[in-house]
DNA sequence: CCATAAACCTAACATCTGTTAGTTTCAATA
DNA sequence: TATTGAAACTAACAGATGTTAGGTTTATGG
C-alpha cells in the first residue's frame, strides 16, 4: 500500500510519538516545531498529518497516559491493607519506577502540561489535584495513627513529588548510580523524614 | 522629558521585569509574547524597546540574578564553622526563604533556563553545575564524618534541591500554611532524612 | 498487471513572532 | 517660549509557526 506499509516492529505513529516525547522533554514543546520533528523522524513535517492529528494531539496523549497510570496504582494503593509508612513506600518506589522506566513521559506530563489546551488542560488539573489530595489523605491517616511525625500532610506530599518529580539529571544519575540504589535512598530518605522520632535526640 | 518621566517609585523598566517574570512564571517563556506583555504593562510592544534590550535579556537578567544569590550564600556557608547538618539546615532555610520571598525569580530561573541562549547558557550551566558540586561535597563530608548515613551524595543533593524547587503550588500552600512552619517542615523531613539513624527500629 | 490507498511530497496559507524605523507627544529645562 | 529628549505611538519587516490542499509514489491484494 505504501513505501513502508507498517513497520517492523514499531508503527510510525509510535515512533512519531516517541521522538516527539524526546524532543519536548529536551527543548520544551513550544519550542518544538513539527518541523523539526518531522526531520528526525525523517520525512517532511506535512507527512506527519498521515499518522497524527496535530501537535496538541500528541501533548495530550503523553499527559493522559501518565496521569493515568499514577491514578490506578493510587486505586491499587488505596484498597490495600498495608499500613500507612508501606502505602507511602509503594507510591514512592512506583514514582520512582516510572521514573526510570518511563523517564520522556513522566518528565513531559510533569513540566509541559500547562501547553495543553481546553478541555483537556481542566481535566489534566483535576486529575493531578485529585492525585495529590488523595495522597494527603493517606499522610493524614498516618499522623492520626501516630506512624507519622505532626507535619501538614500537603506540603509533605509536596515534598515528596517534587523530590522524586522530573530532573533532567535524572537519567544521568541512573546511569551512574544502580538505579536500585537510586530508590532505595530515595525511599531512605523520604520515609526517614516522615518517620515519628521515637527517640528524639 | 517624557509621558512619565520616571514613576512613583518603580521605574517603568522595574516594572516590565516583574510583569515579565510573573508571565514567564504562568505560561513559559517561550509561550509569552512580547505583545502579551506589553500589553499587561499598559503599552505597544514596540514601545517596550525603550525600556530593554530584547526578550532574551529578560530571561538573563532573572537566571543570573538568581544564581547569584545562591552562589553567594553557598560561600558563606562554606566558610562558616557550623558542623555539617547546620550548614545544610542554612541552605535548605535559604532556599525556602528565596522561595517565598522571591518566588517568580526563582521558579523561572528553575524552569525556563533552558531556553537562555549561547554564551549565557553555558555560564549558566556552569553555575549550577557548580552549585550542586559544591552541596555534595558537604553532604560527603558529612558522610564522612558519620553525621550523615550513608547515602549517594548527588542523589541526596538532587532530592534536597527538587524537594524545594519550584512547584506550582508552592504560593498557595505558603498561604495556608504559615511559611514559618513550612521552613521547619521542610526543614525537619529533609534534615531527619538523612540523619543517621543511632537507634534503628 | 491493474486498481487501490496509505504514505509521502511540494507549495502555500494565514497567523504569530521579535524587532526596527520613523514619527509624535509632552513635561521639564534653558 | 523654544528646545530638548525620553517615552510612547503606528507601520512594517522578515522569519517561523501549525496546518491544509493537491498531486505523486509505491507496495500489495485481486
Amino acid at each position: 500500500m505504501a513505501k513502508i506499509r507498517s513497520t517492523e516492529q514499531t508503527s510510525k505513529k509510535e515512533i512519531i510519538h516517541s521522538v516527539a516525547a524526546e524532543l519536548f522533554r529536551e527543548k520544551g514543546f513550544r519550542a518544538t516545531s513539527m518541523r523539526e520533528l518531522a526531520a528526525k523522524v525523517g520525512i517532511e513535517a506535512a507527512s506527519l498529518y498521515n499518522h497524527i492529528e496535530g501537535k496538541n494531539e500528541l501533548l495530550n496523549i503523553i499527559c493522559f497516559k501518565v496521569a493515568n497510570n499514577f491514578t490506578r496504582k493510587m486505586e491499587e494503593v488505596e484498597s490495600s491493607d498495608q499500613n500507612i509508612l508501606d502505602k507511602i513506600e509503594v507510591l514512592i518506589r512506583y514514582h520512582v519506577f516510572e521514573m526510570i522506566h518511563d523517564y520522556k513521559d513522566v518528565y513531559v506530563s510533569d513540566r509541559e502540561w500547562r501547553n495543553m489546551e481546553e478541555p483537556e488542560l481542566s481535566k489534566y488539573r483535576e486529575m493531578r489535584r485529585s492525585y495529590r489530595k488523595r495522597f494527603a489523605s493517606i499522610v493524614e491517616k498516618g499522623i492520626s495513627r501516630g506512624e507519622i511525625k505532626k507535619i501538614d500532610a500537603n506540603t509533605a506530599v509536596m515534598i515528596i513529588l517534587n523530590a522524586i518529580a522530573a530532573v533532567d539529571q535524572w537519567h544521568r544519575i541512573v546511569n551512574k548510580v544502580q538505579s536500585q540504589e537510586l530508590e532505595d535512598a530515595m525511599v531512605s530518605m523520604l520515609i526517614d523524614g516522615l518517620r515519628k522520632n521515637d527517640t528524639p535526640s
